[in-house]
DNA sequence: CTGCGCGCGATTTTT
DNA sequence: TCGCGCGCAG
């Protein structure tokens, strides 16, 4: 049975799949059939007699892998054995855990989560004794983000600072202290975080030209999905696998570029073609997904762009259904008229149809307390993760400390519940142990019972089988009279899911892939998408998902574009492409909820909210309007009235952060040039020296660096 | 040194 | 409202 590409693809997908050798970048606007064209190239390669082993997958998130994966075996009738499939994280975690010894690791590592490397930064800054008694002295957190954004943009602290910290210059120096003696931490015990599996990877490939060339033969065929998220160390990794003449493919769209704030950097995408020779660039502009009437609102959110990101997507699917902006009183009432909403919407979707998406976990609380209330299941996307409970990684640091002695942190966790030991003691017996006083540790297991069988605990772990649900079932049952001290108030719910740990351990058979999954991957119920729940979700964790009813909730100055994100320019850009991806998520029907007010916790009052500038840019026939009505119900405005405030608080808001008008000025310049990825296209603007606005047929206006065009 | 209580400040997004 | 960090008492 031969799979029939003619029917199943258009001609720009068909190109994509059969080009199978040399560079390739597929240009794939939201909803155009990219996972598609992914999943069929897989397909395709191996049915023409390609080793499926020898085919490498990167994508952004694990649940994408797999689904691309599952999907090519449909189509193909039978299992890709041996392909390789994941995020950079964990591609990169596997590949260093083979070769740990090249990079110094001799005894293996442990990979640390956000609060591991948070506890060091503070460490560190209590040993250097920095910032003592100073109230404003920055936290934990903003020391780490620091470091670990001066790592991602590969840029020094100072210049992250001066672009989006300026109030933090006087800490300059210590920050930079607190991050060498963060570096130095990490190598003395054996710690790595997320950013070192990256570097290490591009260090070992680097390096090692062996272990580089047996990749490179390994994978004779690499994809790689949502490459305009890439930062510079992935684009390096891409390379180094790919090899010069390796036959690689990226699929991006540079409109849905939202992780500037990790180091994605849309130069990746631009380059791709000049540091791969030959490159084939293929344009998927057709959508499948989403019906007109929502592609002509989500158009005209990249029209306002200062970057004029502009695709202008089509569709064949009709509908005479406009979408809705809805202005809620407040935000309580907000939630109540979104659970109304999916009420009235489960008459014709299923519950996991529906989406509600918002700019950031908290901002679901109000609706996810009306949903338990009605009794509507809901399942959560981008909140805290089940790994990072503070019982799980209780558990789980036994665990860590039966593979890697070294793990300070680790031994702290562990040593949290015996009365009279903290932090001094912690580090007196750990200094005792790697250097072999024997003395400290009688005197001090003499003096803590506690620590004495702790102890003995973990010598009979480490004499077990190092199976990951041996091992756990073990150290459940010493745990659980800690567990229950611990946490006297909700201690059965933990339980429960610590009971749910154990399931998880059973598929696993090493140690170090299940506590590297567990590090990489978040929840594992999100694994599993439940079938007759709402989906709640961040806008970052709803990409490259699609459900047929979106609703996009709290669209308001502060919120939705988020207060954190005015500071700059291309802060705001990067906002409204995470609108435009919140709205491309839609099938056939999309919902905008902007409440009048919000609930404001430093006041403990509601707070007038003025609309989100992407509500208030959208034109009136783009859309329905709907107002609450103080008597709680809707109201239709059939005479669409004009946004309130509108111009007046656009131009006050926003006036610095619009570069677009004031360089309207000096538009002096004219001509044509030619863009390796954009094709042929007219010179409008020079809005700075080396910085042009070009207008593309096909695609809109864009702003480009001078490099990357040729004048004609 | 540890454990507790008080007061202040903060609140994005993810691997 | 909550969590963090500091200062104080045992």
């Amino acid at each position: 049975m031969s799979i029939d590409f003619e029917t199943e693809l258009n001609d720009a997908q068909r190109e994509a799949v059969q080009t199978t050798e040399g560079p390739v970048l597929v240009i794939a606007g939201a909803g155009s059939g990219k996972t598609r064209t992914i999943v069929y190239r897989l397909a395709h390669l191996v049915e023409s007699g390609i080793d499926p082993a020898q085919i490498l997958l990167l994508t952004f998130t694990k649940k994408a892998a797999q689904e691309m994966l599952a999907r090519a075996e449909v189509i193909l009738g039978r299992p890709l054995t041996g392909t390789s499939g994941g995020t950079f994280h964990s591609f990169a975690y596997a590949t260093l855990r083979r070769n740990a010894a090249d990079i110094g690791f001799n005894n293996g590592f442990t990979l640390m989560d956000r609060a591991d490397s948070e506890n060091i930064c503070k460490e560190v800054k209590d040993v250097f004794k920095l910032g003592k008694g100073d109230r404003s002295y920055p936290r934990k957190s903003t020391l780490l983000d620091m470091i670990t954004k001066s790592r991602n943009k590969e840029l020094p602290i100072e210049i992250i600072m001066e672009r989006e910290a300026y109030h933090l210059s006087p800490y300059l120096d210590d920050i930079n202290e607190i991050s060498n003696g963060y570096a130095q931490f990490k190598r003395e015990h054996a710690l790595m975080d997320y950013d070192d599996l990256l570097f290490l990877l591009d260090q070992l490939l680097e390096e090692n030209a062996p272990l580089r060339n047996q990749l490179q033969t390994r994978y004779r065929y690499i994809m790689v999905d949502e490459y305009q998220d890439t930062n510079l160390v992935q684009a390096r990794i891409v390379k180094h696998l790919a090899g010069s003449k390796g036959n690689v493919m990226a699929v991006g769209d540079d409109a849905q570029s939202i992780y500037a704030f990790r180091g994605a950097n849309i130069a990746n995408i631009l380059d791709f073609p000049k540091i791969f020779e030959g490159t084939k660039i293929i344009r998927l502009e057709k959508n499948y997904r989403s019906v007109q009437p929502i592609l002509d609102l989500t158009n005209e959110i990249l029209a306002g762009a200062a970057t004029k990101f502009d695709k202008h997507l089509y569709s064949d699917l009709k509908s005479d259904k406009l979408p809705e902006v809805v202005y809620p009183l407040s935000d309580q009432s907000q939630a109540r008229l979104v659970v109304d909403q999916i009420l009235t919407l489960q008459r014709k979707y299923m519950l996991h149809e529906i989406a509600v998406l918002f700019r950031a976990g908290y901002q679901s609380f109000p609706l996810e307390v009306a949903l338990t209330r009605i009794g509507i299941d809901y399942q959560k996307f981008g909140g805290i993760r089940f790994h990072e409970a503070a019982h799980v990684k209780d558990v789980l640091s036994y665990l860590r400390l039966v593979l890697n002695p070294h793990d300070l942190l680790a031994w702290q966790r562990a040593m949290d519940h015996i009365k009279g030991v903290g932090p001094k003691t912690v580090a007196k017996i750990y200094k005792a142990m790697h250097s072999g006083d024997s003395k400290y540790l009688t005197t001090i297991t003499k003096k803590h019972e506690d620590l004495r069988a702790l102890f003995n605990e973990l010598n009979t772990l480490r004499g077990l089988t190092p199976k990951p649900s041996m091992l756990l079932e073990r150290i459940m049952s010493f745990y659980q009279p800690i567990l229950i001290e611990k946490y006297p108030d909700d201690y059965p719910k933990r339980q429960a899911g610590l009971e749910q740990l154990s399931q998880i351990a059973v598929s696993y058979s090493d140690m170090e892939q299940f506590l590297g999954d567990l590090s990489l991957n978040g929840d594992p119920e999100d694994e599993k998408r439940k079938e007759n729940s709402v989906v709640l979700s961040t806008v970052h964790s709803a990409k490259g998902l699609e459900w047929k009813a979106v609703i996009i909730i709290d669209l308001v100055e502060d919120r939705f574009p988020s207060r954190k994100a005015m500071q700059r320019a291309e802060d705001l850009e990067e906002e409204r492409r995470l609108m435009y991806v919140a709205c491309t998520r839609a099938k056939d029907c999309l919902k905008l909820f902007v409440p009048s007010s919000v609930y404001n916790r430093a006041s403990g009052m509601s707070d007038p909210t003025l609309p989100s500038p992407f509500i208030l840019e959208l034109p009136n026939e783009t859309f329905e309007r709907l107002n609450e009505s103080y008597g709680g119900g809707m109201e239709k405005r059939t005479r669409p009235e004009t946004h309130p405030q509108l111009g007046t608080t656009r131009q006050q808001t926003h006036t610095e952060s619009n570069t677009d008008t004031k360089n309207k000025k000096n538009t002096v310049k004219l001509g044509f040039c030619k863009h390796k990825i954009f094709g042929k296209g007219k010179i409008i603007a020079q809005p700075e020296p080396n910085k042009f606005k070009i207008n593309f047929p096909g695609f809109g206006i864009k702003t480009i660096i001078g490099d990357y065009i040729e004048m004609i």
